[in-house]
DNA sequence: AATACGTGATTGAACGTTCATTCACTCATT
DNA sequence: AATGAGTGAATGAACGTTCAATCACGTATT
C-alpha cells in the first residue's frame, strides 16, 4: 500500500478550514484529523511533524492561487483590459476561496514565514513581476521597476481584500465604491503622457 | 495599594515584544511575566484573562500610533505635502516600532479581530478618514468617498511595510525603490485635471 | 485457486510537556 | 490591625507526538 495523495490533500484541506476558523491557535492536529477522517497518527505518515504540515499548506495554497491567476489571463486582450481583469480575477477567487486569503495572511504575518521560506519559489509573485514587466516594456506603465509595481498593485489588492474581509462592518457605508480601487490604481501605474 | 498604571504598561509591552518575536503562539504568560519582572499570577491583576489582555494591547496599540500620527500633521502646510509627510510618518514610526506593526498585522487577520471589536472606536481610521475629506472638499483628491480613499492608501502603505519586513529577501534588489510608492499611490488619488 | 507471508498504512490510547489559571500565602502601606 | 497588590507552586486541561497493535492489500508458494 502506498501514501494516498488525496489524503494528503484532505488533511490540508481540513487544517485550512480550521485555521480560517480559528486561527493557528484553533487547528490542534485532533481536530485537522477528525474533520479529515483519519486518525490524529495518521497525519505523521504525511507529515514530519504539524510545522511540516503547516509549510506543505504554504507551498500548496501558494501554487494553486498562481495556477488559477495565470490561466485566467488573456495574453491577446490589451494590458489595461489586462490589468482590470487580473484585480477582478484575484478579488473572486479570494471571495470564492475565503480559508486562501486568510492562510496567507495569517501565515506571512506570522514567525513561520521566515527567510528561508521566502526565498522558496514563488509562482505568484514570478508571474506578477514578468506581467507588469511587459507593461513596462511596451509602454502602457510607467518605467518602474516590475517589481515595485507588483508591490504596490498586490498590496492594495490584498488590503482591500482584508478589509472587505476583516472589517466587514466598518465598509458596510462604503462598500458600493470599492469598485472604484483599481481605477485609482491603474491611474497610479499607467504611463501619464 | 492601588493598581501600578505603569506595570501594566510593562506587561502590556512585554506581552508587544514576544508577539513580536514570536508570535500569538510564542508568548506564554509565564514568559510575558518574565520579561515584565513580575510573577506570572500578578498579570491576573490587571488583566482577566489572556485573551482580556491581548484585546486591551489592541486598544493600547492602535491609541499609540494615532496620536503619533496626528500629532506630527502639520495643517498649515498644502494638502499634497501633508500627504506625503503623513506616507513617511507611518512608515518611519513600523520602522522604529516594528512590534507594532507586527502585532496590529497579526491581530487583523487572527480571529481576536471579531466583528465586536472592529466597531470599537477607531482613532486613526477616525482621523485619516477625516484628512480624506478635507482633500476632497478642497478640490485637490478625486470626489470619491473618504472611506475608500483612505482603503487605498492604508491598504499600500501597510503593504509596503509588510513587504519591506517580512519579505527582506526578496525585496533586497528591489529596495532603492522603494520611495517611488508614494509618488504612485499619490498620482491614484490626486485630482486629474 | 487457495493459502500464507510481508509490507506499510491506519488506528487511538498513552506519554510527557506546556499552558492558562488558581489560590493560599507574604508583605509593604495605611 | 486591615487592606490589597504581589507571589509562585500547584492544578488540570489541552496539546503534539509516539507506538504497539491492527488492518488491507500485493505477492509468492503450494
Amino acid at each position: 500500500m502506498e501514501q494516498n495523495p488525496s489524503k494528503k490533500v484532505q488533511i490540508l484541506e481540513s487544517a485550512l478550514e480550521l485555521i480560517k476558523e480559528n486561527g493557528f491557535h484553533g487547528c490542534p492536529i485532533s481536530q485537522v484529523a477528525k474533520q479529515a477522517s483519519v486518525a490524529a497518527g495518521s497525519v505523521y505518515t504525511y507529515f514530519e511533524s504539524k510545522d511540516e504540515m503547516i509549510l506543505e499548506l504554504y507551498t500548496y495554497v501558494k501554487t494553486e492561487v498562481a495556477k488559477k491567476i495565470s490561466e485566467k489571463d488573456d495574453p491577446k486582450k490589451n494590458f489595461e483590459a489586462r490589468f482590470f481583469d487580473l484585480w477582478n480575477n484575484v478579488t473572486s477567487l479570494y471571495r470564492e476561496k475565503p480559508a486562501f486569503q486568510s492562510f496567507l495572511d495569517q501565515f506571512s504575518s506570522s514567525p513561520y514565514n521566515t527567510e528561508a521560506v521566502q526565498l522558496e519559489c514563488d509562482p505568484l509573485g514570478q508571474w506578477l513581476e514578468a506581467f507588469f514587466k511587459e507593461g513596462v516594456e511596451s509602454g502602457q506603465l510607467k518605467a518602474l521597476n516590475p517589481k515595485i509595481i507588483s508591490i504596490m498593485v498586490l498590496g492594495s489588492l490584498i488590503s482591500l481584500v482584508r478589509f472587505t474581509t476583516y472589517f466587514k462592518a466598518k465598509t458596510a457605508s462604503a462598500a458600493q465604491d470599492l469598485h472604484l480601487i483599481p481605477q485609482m490604481v491603474w491611474d497610479g501605474i499607467k504611463f501619464q503622457s
